[in-house]
DNA sequence: TTGTAAGCGTTATCAT
DNA sequence: ATGATAACGCTTACAA
């Protein structure tokens, strides 16, 4: 039935062809733009599109007529008929974070400088939403995808794989997925952290962290930190585990929370920036001396951190060589070349006022 | 010539038609549905995107093949056929900043729920870079645009008329324009906030504003606080007329500088909030006592002004509302409806413990 | 309600 | 170097 041929082209209407079908006069387009400079719909797609292959004479008179007739390509159409869009689709969590923000901007000056466009939208740290997102980027024939981390919805990566579409996992590294992921080993960035606190003395680590929930990254810190400790017969107790998410308001009650708590920590990590920002004012506001009496370190690294009184020991991950690396690596997949870009990027511990040995504490170093 | 009528259909390759014209196994698509499912493309299209136009039976039937197939309907090719992308595209100068980053979330919820793709790019205060994307995005086929400002490329209003292309510009509100703009009216929001300082007594105003170079908002509300002052016979001093930009540093270095001036101002109105929190932040680490020696106020609220020791005096500008009007305003227009939006946005001054009156000056009001 | 087939505006493959 | 024309995958009259 439907599988049956049909080949009566002598039905079709009168007056027909290919160009101009009938009288009607529709926007520009490549055929008015040829019909005007007196030369084939191939030969303007081919001044725009590979120059070289087209005579000087002709090139010039095409280009003029574009300008006169103000014609703009139609993205649609050349994407139905190359199969490629130019286009690449990123899902962040959220682009009010520091180092999203910054990767986002990264990502989109170095696709700009190679043609392609960038689709931007936000999941907030949602997974359902995140795969909503990416089918539609999907649906837009975006030629690649950028996603935050590891952890998506259950049919996510299985839909990519079906659909054929490079993808890369920003924001995460573990040598066990070498080749899907971009960014900072979180496990090791807040094992070697936490080292460091260690180092310094301390014995009591309160953690202020983000939900773990849909956050494989914030999983894989809170593990950092725990086998470091666990290397010196240390842990994290319950009252001394705290979630939170990016509000300095979150930041300050928790820290009020914090200290509170039976024994007092002698340092607290925060999941995020916005959360140590919280615990850092509402330290000052208490009057409790940072280091002195507690220390506090965040991460990611945003400017008024280092503009507090006390300023913020943080990591600072490097979002815009995440980007720039993730659209390049993407990039060279999409063309099926050889991708000369790194995959780990080490994240950078900053040290700054808010942190010292432990109150009445002594310096402790393993060896 | 090239305009000589071509007829010969019949210089075809042999087995053509319309579907699977050979053996080549593409993708699935349509017509693979279609075959599948046991009916015509145009059944398939109908149960997708009219769903009530064709029977129950057969809906059921189209949508299990579709999900045991996977397939993703082909966005170009049928914004090649509608002519339309669902798809809206929005500049903005930046979106670190927070109310853009508020309203660039409202605008993709508001989108997204009517199944509109936001395209997103910054074109970091540069007109040419503007220019630039809103082409791009002409050319990817958005079927309307988003802009912050009035401030843009000499040739993008004329390009945009002539693409007939719907378009917004945020964040502007001008009696002069109305049906173009949304947002608050610059002018009269900093005119309110000046009188409301001269209300308070000061006579000396500093001024950090943002440049107002590619900027109408800053030219606006500069003169907004021009106008406001020579109702009362006063006017911004040279030597009280800094210019920064966007960070904290630059704050608190402009911050030292104002305060070297003479005479010294008695109140300091920021541009932006990350300029106030670098006054504010200079202030607290000289020693100068906020408002006792001198006020300060800002523009736009991020959390961090609400939580310093001395929390900042600023201007809230309803972004969500202002993205989520916008969209509205937008999609409405896009599908030739009556848009009942608000296109005036006030601004709320929001005032906190920086500023209250000059030192040793004493309360003046008009009337 | 369902099917047929003509476009939508490009690109790309052939010829010439 | 240039021209003719068949796709590209979908929507949508129009027909049945």
């Amino acid at each position: 039935l439907a599988t049956a041929p049909f080949n009566r082209k002598q039905t079709k209407p009168p007056g027909n062809g290919s160009p101009a079908p009938d009288g009607r006069e529709r926007g520009v387009g490549l055929r008015q733009v040829a019909k005007a400079a007196g030369v084939s719909t191939a030969t303007v797609s081919r001044a725009i599109n590979n120059p070289e292959a087209v005579s000087q004479d002709l090139r010039e008179r095409i280009g003029a007529v574009i300008e006169r007739l103000g014609w703009v390509p139609d993205g649609a159409a050349r994407a139905l008929a190359t199969r490629r869009s130019f286009t690449i689709g990123a899902v962040f969590p959220t682009l009010t974070q520091g180092d999203f923000g910054r990767a986002a901007h990264a990502i989109q000056n170095e696709l700009l400088g190679r043609g392609y466009t960038l689709l931007l939208a936000c999941s907030e740290y949602d997974l359902d939403q995140e795969f909503q997102q990416v089918r539609k980027f999907v649906e837009r024939g975006v030629d690649g995808l950028i996603l935050v981390g590891q952890a998506h919805h259950p049919d996510l990566l299985g839909f990519l794989e079906r659909q054929k579409l490079p993808f890369i996992q920003t924001f995460v590294y573990d040598p066990a997925t070498h080749g899907t992921c971009i960014g900072p080993d979180n496990h090791k960035t807040l094992y070697k952290l936490t080292e460091y606190l260690v180092g310094l003395g301390h014995t009591r680590f309160g953690v202020i962290a983000q939900s773990t929930r849909n956050n494989d990254r914030s999983t894989a810190r809170l593990a950092g930190i725990r086998d470091s400790l666990a290397n010196h017969g240390l842990a994290v107790r319950p009252q001394h585990l705290l979630i939170g998410q990016w509000t300095i308001a979150e930041g300050r009650q928790l820290f009020r929370q914090m200290i509170e708590a039976e024994p007092r920590p002698t340092v607290i990590l925060c999941g995020n920036a916005y959360l140590s920002v919280g615990a850092m004012v509402e330290a000052l506001s208490l009057g409790i001396k940072v280091p002195e009496e507690i220390s506090i370190v965040g991460y990611d690294d945003i400017e008024i951190m280092s503009h507090l009184p006390v300023p913020v020991t943080t990591v600072r991950v490097p979002g815009e060589d995440v980007g720039t690396g993730a659209a390049r690596w993407l990039l060279a997949r999409v063309n099926n070349q050889e991708a000369d870009v790194a995959l780990e990027y080490e994240a950078e511990i900053v040290i700054r006022a808010s942190c010292g040995p432990p109150p009445g504490g002594h310096i402790v170093r393993e060896g």
